[in-house]
DNA sequence: GATGTAAATGATAATCATTCGCATTTAGGA
DNA sequence: TCCTAAATGCGAATGATTATCATTTACATC
């Protein structure tokens, strides 16, 4: 029998990252965390799974930075900071109330199902 | 002599072309757009313009959408509702607050230099 | 008008993040 | 043990964006 039993150990791995980091990683920078935990893990599976997070709502791409998308295992409505010199987002602990939602839903014809709010800047390490 | 004599004819049209419309469009929308009127225009040419426009602050990167970034000339601050089923990115005219911002920089050890909200959903035509 | 120079552009190759295709492995029930 | 469906690894393919470089354009100067 091999090293270990558990299902979806590859998945797993991914979503507890993802849910362990405020960092807002990309793909690859999950890979690269996951990578010494699973060696055999491939860069598909991560891009795959996170795929399905998004699918299932427990993880959200809350922007793209460089090119490069950007994922949050937090699926709370909250706020973010983008530094646009590193690159690097994080969470503003700010309210984010819903009334700004029911406003946009009495001026928007369609259905919305989330909102996101963020601020672009220079951070502090970048000043 | 050449049909036109204007500078940056190109370049220009660019630049009208995004302010005159609210489709919030690619940079290949914006080629093929253009591309009636100068039908000599590069689509290199329309993506180097639009990352000028964003240097010079004629024009901003809103979102991307499918993996294509999606440009706005109208810098104000406003807010906007993307459809995530065919795409469509609209204004929706609703206020937004500068406490915001405020609000935002007494959490952030950085520097905010713009407010970016946005709601996500199925717009009408998609319902 | 001729010339020089720097900016703007066209065409196309290169880059790079993301996705696809397919063979293989794994899990778990029959 | 056998079977099936899901999950994965590997590498090729895709597609948006950027880089390269030769050419053209605008325009100031002579």
């Amino acid at each position: 029998m091999a090293v270990s039993t558990k299902h979806f150990r590859k998945r797993d791995a991914i979503l507890h990252y993802l849910q362990s980091t405020k960092t807002h990683p990309s793909a690859e920078d999950v890979y690269a965390a996951v990578k010494p935990e699973i060696p055999d893990i491939s860069l598909a599976t991560v891009y795959r799974n996170l795929n399905l997070f998004k699918k299932q709502g427990l993880a959200a791409s809350i922007a793209t930075v460089g090119g490069v998308e950007r994922f949050d295992g937090n699926c709370q409505p909250h706020v973010h900071f983008i530094c646009e010199k590193c690159g690097a987002v994080q969470d503003l602990d700010m309210p984010l109330s819903p009334e700004l939602q029911q406003t946009a839903e009495s001026h928007c014809g369609g259905q919305i199902a989330a909102c996101h709010l963020s601020f672009t800047g220079a951070c502090r390490n970048c000043l």
